[in-house]
RNA sequence: GGCGGAAUAGCUCAGCUGGCUAGAGCACACGGUUCAUACCCGUGGUGUCGAGAGUUCAAGUCUCCCUUCCGCUACCA
């Protein structure tokens, strides 16, 4: 019989850096999910991959005094330096700079202009640059910013767009009859609500900004800017190709049947994606998944020790098995999760040392003890054994269902329900008691074969989440896979007369480890990285790599990593201007003198601020760093000639300068000496 | 501001279409046990099920309102 196929799918990471542990999180995550389905029995096909071109990248090279090229080339060497240290089992890694890939793109590219869902425009009275949007003229109401009101800045750029409403009715009723399409269900809505229904916007898709991309070949001096580079990954890596002649794969694989992501770009694969398909004349992917983020330290740990989790370090100090463990189980299918050394060290110590290691330990070891290593089924069997059997035989179908809705940490939790029985199976039948009797050796016997039986289904079971592990457990107790289909039955290890052997050394899979050596360890890991830890760790989400890209490329300051801080940040530099332009801006230092919440907005504080004889009002969106108390009194560094503008209702007439770092944290530009409200900066 | 979600044991959370003394894991305390990695098993809570009102024989479970948090979005001169 034909197996069915599986196609399935990671975002591809942005190689501009190393990637964390948030990011690693979601190739585990798949990774656990493509053993799974194989386990299963489908022919999966699971690829992953990097995100390579854009403008940051083009940045980082040139500060590392690189090509783009080689610093890619490195990137992605490190990122699935990481992907393979965690034992996962991608088909494919597929490079956005590999040919084929770049080649595709271009063709269809092509193919979109030429069938007109692409155009060329212009930025020149069309983009409104504190939308960050671009309009056509047909869009802008009195030649201004539909959605703002406010005039649209002049052109600085053409590029080409997409147009996206053509397709938006086909794609809202498609979402609306697979409600399976959009996984968690809960940003169907969102994706609704805040873009379809209000009607979408064309979306930009070529840059002449910056030249590290692919280049638009009937008008080179544009690339191909981010999501029709990156989201065609998915056909192209499978051998689509855009004249007709795809390879057999593509035939067979497309479309995907599950593409996981972060929960940052659900947006571009849920609305983008599905529409450059369908203008492609492709079938839609069954289903997309947008993953929550696993969060690194919370407050009370990020004072003293927090820092940026790497996989690889993670890796040394737990092994691979348990950081594989860890991230799969501490992540809800909703929520964020969070992850820190306490809590790595609590869950290898709780649930891999004590219930899962311990338990085929202590098994071993008195099979050992009692029958020389040899355990077989004596068929002397008591009521107590039938619980610990239906459990054994009911997680396989559990853990199953658990991960056909993608919930990976409670099929987990289904199989160490299995484990924590039979500790429990142990606590029962008391082998030891049993030990002493020489009548009762039949009975022991039996006991000793229903542990081992049992725990070679759940280690089975285990595969998929931690290979290494599952293997060692099966190894030591000498058993042999039996597959999934194989797991109705209760009995099936050692099966011949004499029994199964077991390993008369037992290995301890997981050593218990103290949590105040780690925390010592990894404190003369990073010694310098105490200052830095503290601002960094609290909230820094983490697997938006290539919502990363996104953002940085739209200058709205690149989310960066760890070392951000350290090594300075980059923003998108913005065209030269002249000395006259410049002159046109005046600035001087404004004294806030007075300061309140504007209450219809979480953002905006309404100061009132004294420059020079007058007092202007100026709304700033500030409120989520400075309070208005500690506004006032405050000398700051004020733009006095800007446009008056409306902002939720309340004037503001000017602009309270601040620096901005790459986590959004701002600090407002003061006179470094005291100097009179009203002084010129210039 | 718009749309949506959530508030349940110290912590992380389950509790579907309303129905027996509100659950799990972790942590904590006590007890048991000794095969085992000081492990495992059992027992334990006084949980105002966010506040208030309502529907009902019966409400974490439905309705209304309030408060607080979260997500997406807009705004952030």
């Amino acid at each position: 019989m034909e197996k069915k196929k599986y196609y399935m799918t990671t975002a591809i990471a942005y190689a501009s850096g190393k990637p964390h542990i948030g990011n690693t999180y979601e190739i585990v995550l798949a990774d656990s999910i493509a053993r799974f389905k194989r386990a299963e029995g489908y022919d999966v096909f699971f690829q992953t991959g990097t995100d390579e071109h854009g403008q940051k990248v083009e940045l980082k090279a040139a500060e590392a005094g690189v090509t783009p090229k080689q610093f890619v080339d490195n990137a992605a060497g490190e990122i699935k330096r990481i992907w393979d240290l965690m034992n996962t089992s991608y088909d494919k890694f597929i490079r956005t700079t590999d040919d084929y890939h770049e080649k595709q793109v271009q063709k269809i590219f092509k193919k979109l202009y030429d069938q007109g869902d692409i155009y060329k425009g212009y930025y020149e009275g069309m983009y409104c640059t504190p939308c960050e949007s671009f309009f056509t003229e047909s869009q802008l109401v009195d030649g201004k910013c539909p959605d703002c009101g406010r005039p649209v800045s002049p052109a600085r750029e053409e590029a080409y767009f997409f147009k996206m409403s053509k397709y938006a009715d086909r794609l809202i009723e498609h979402i609306n009859t697979h409600p399976e399409f959009i996984q968690p269900v809960s940003r169907k809505n969102e994706m609704m609500n805040n873009f379809l229904l209000p009607g979408l916007q064309d979306l930009c898709v070529s840059r002449t900004s910056f030249t590290w991309g692919i280049p638009v070949d009937f008008d080179p001096k544009h690339v191909t800017y981010v999501w029709l580079d990156a989201l065609t990954n998915y056909i192209t890596g499978i051998g689509y190709d855009c004249d007709g002649n795809n390879m057999e794969q593509f035939k067979k694989d497309w479309p995907a049947d599950l593409h996981l992501i972060g929960k940052d770009i659900i947006r571009f694969h849920t609305i983008y994606w599905p529409i450059f398909l369908m203008a492609l004349d492709l079938p839609l992917p069954k289903q997309i998944f947008g993953h929550p983020w696993l969060l690194q330290g919370d407050g009370k740990m990020s004072k003293s020790k927090g820092n940026v989790l790497y996989a690889d370090e993670l890796a040394d100090f737990f092994g691979v098995d348990a950081v594989r463990y860890f991230v799969l189980h501490e992540m809800p299918f909703e929520n964020d999760g969070v992850i820190s050394w306490e809590l790595m060290v609590e869950r290898l110590n709780s649930d891999l040392a004590n219930t899962l290691g311990n338990l085929v330990n202590r098994t071993i070891s008195m099979s050992n003890k009692y029958f020389g290593g040899v355990v077989k089924s004596t068929g002397v069997t008591e009521p107590v054994d039938e619980e610990l059997k239906t459990v054994a035989l009911e997680t396989p179908k559990k853990a199953a269902a658990k991960m056909e809705e993608l919930r990976v940490a409670d099929a987990i939790t289904e199989i160490f329900t299995l484990f924590k029985r039979c500790n429990k199976y142990i606590d029962e039948t008391m082998p030891w008691a049993l030990a002493k009797d020489e009548g009762k050796k039949d009975r022991l016997a039996e006991v000793l074969y229903n542990l081992v039986e049992s725990i070679a289904i759940g280690a089975e079971l285990l595969e998929s989440f931690m290979p290494e592990t599952a293997e060692k457990i099966l190894a030591q107790l000498n058993a042999g896979k039996r597959g999934l289909e194989n797991m109705d039955r209760f009995g099936l290890y050692g099966q011949g007369p004499e029994g199964g052997k077991v390993t008369e050394k037992p290995e301890i899979l997981f050593a218990r480890l103290d949590l105040k050596e780690v925390l010592a360890k990894v404190e003369a890991l990073h010694p310098e990285r105490q200052e830095t830890a503290k601002a960094q760790a609290a909230g820094d989400g983490a697997g938006k790599e290539e919502g990363a890209r996104k953002s940085a490329e739209n200058g709205g300051g690149a989310a960066d990593d760890s070392h951000g801080a350290a090594e300075g940040i980059d923003i998108e530099p913005k065209p030269e201007i002249t000395f006259e332009e410049f002159g046109k801006m005046q600035f001087q230092v404004g004294e806030i003198i007075a300061c309140e919440e504007v209450k219809k907005s979480r953002k905006l504080l309404c100061s009132q601020v004294k420059i020079g004889s007058q007092v202007k009002q100026i709304v700033s969106g500030i409120k989520a760093h400075y309070s208005a108390e500690e506004m006032v009194g405050k000398k700051v560094m004020v733009l006095v000639n800007l446009k008056p503008a409306k902002l939720a209702g309340i004037l503001s007439e000017g602009m309270i300068l601040c620096a901005e770092d790459e986590n959004g944290e701002l600090a407002l530009m003061t006179p470094e000496k005291d100097m009179p409200a009203g002084a010129e900066i210039c």
